[in-house]
DNA sequence: AAACATTACTTGCAATATGCAAGTAATTAT
DNA sequence: ATAATTACTTGCATATTGCAAGTAATGTTT
């Protein structure tokens, strides 16, 4: 979406200037749940992103070093994408949107159960997943 | 801006659908700093944000009960701001967001002093800024 | 009381972004 | 050799954004 200007020098702009948009945050999703994912299995997401704007999605968050490409060890027509450090390290973000989300709307039974799991210990699952999503 | 159509049932798709545009949530941003706020002093924020785009976001976030108008005690023209409970809990999410980009951009001074003092007591500082925004 | 200034919007319109359908180039499978 | 996958790109209609200007209700000044 935004060349990097930055409308401002305050970080949540910043952010937003980044990943604030509708669709950023699900691929980034995506990856947090899979850890790699190809082009298409973005495509399989409930939210029906369209072809062009994912394609547009990926080549930004890649421009900010918040994915990275990988070649697919299957074949070479397969792309692999995965979080860098910098996306990894939005993990504390979507927990606590999906800790808000769980206030005020019906959740889905599997992240109910990673709910617990984060209620539990947030800063060890948060550890313990992003050592994962690093490997 | 959408009207209240989800696109799926993820949690995190969900909260997009509400704030998850440019500007939503540095309103909420100026909200969480000033407590209570007029239309002019949205207005007055770095970013610029255009009027009419101004209005369409107050109205969708006060229509998904995230703001709240009233009276100003001074003038019947002045409308003021103010998040609810549901607003409020957006703090930690906020929080996050500000971390993270404390790794990944530079920021005010401001805002360092506050991180330092969220990073002293995380629940604490979430807990005495949310009592005194409900008051 | 008339004139001017504030405040919170709305309106019109050009520029940009989104969404859908179809197409393409490079592999890979049959 | 032919067909299928995969990761995109392209064209075009529709929707959203951004800018500038306008307006209605109140408040202030003379």
């Amino acid at each position: 979406m935004n060349k990097t200007k930055k409308r401002s020098d305050c970080p949540i702009s910043n952010s937003l200037d980044i990943w604030g948009d509708k669709w950023s945050l699900l691929i980034i999703r995506d990856l947090m749940f899979a850890k790699e994912c190809t082009y298409g299995d973005f495509l399989k997401a409930d939210e029906r992103i369209a072809t062009n704007i994912l394609a547009s999605r990926l080549q930004a968050l890649e421009e900010n070093k918040m994915i990275e490409k990988l070649d697919h060890p299957d074949s070479k027509v397969k792309v692999l994408y995965r979080l860098t450090k910098k996306g990894i390290d939005l993990m504390p973000v979507l927990i606590e949107i999906h800790l808000w989300a769980e206030k005020y709307f019906p959740i889905p039974e599997d992240r109910k159960a990673m709910l617990k799991e984060v209620k539990k210990d947030k800063a060890g699952f948060i550890k313990a997943k992003s050592k994962e999503l690093m490997g």
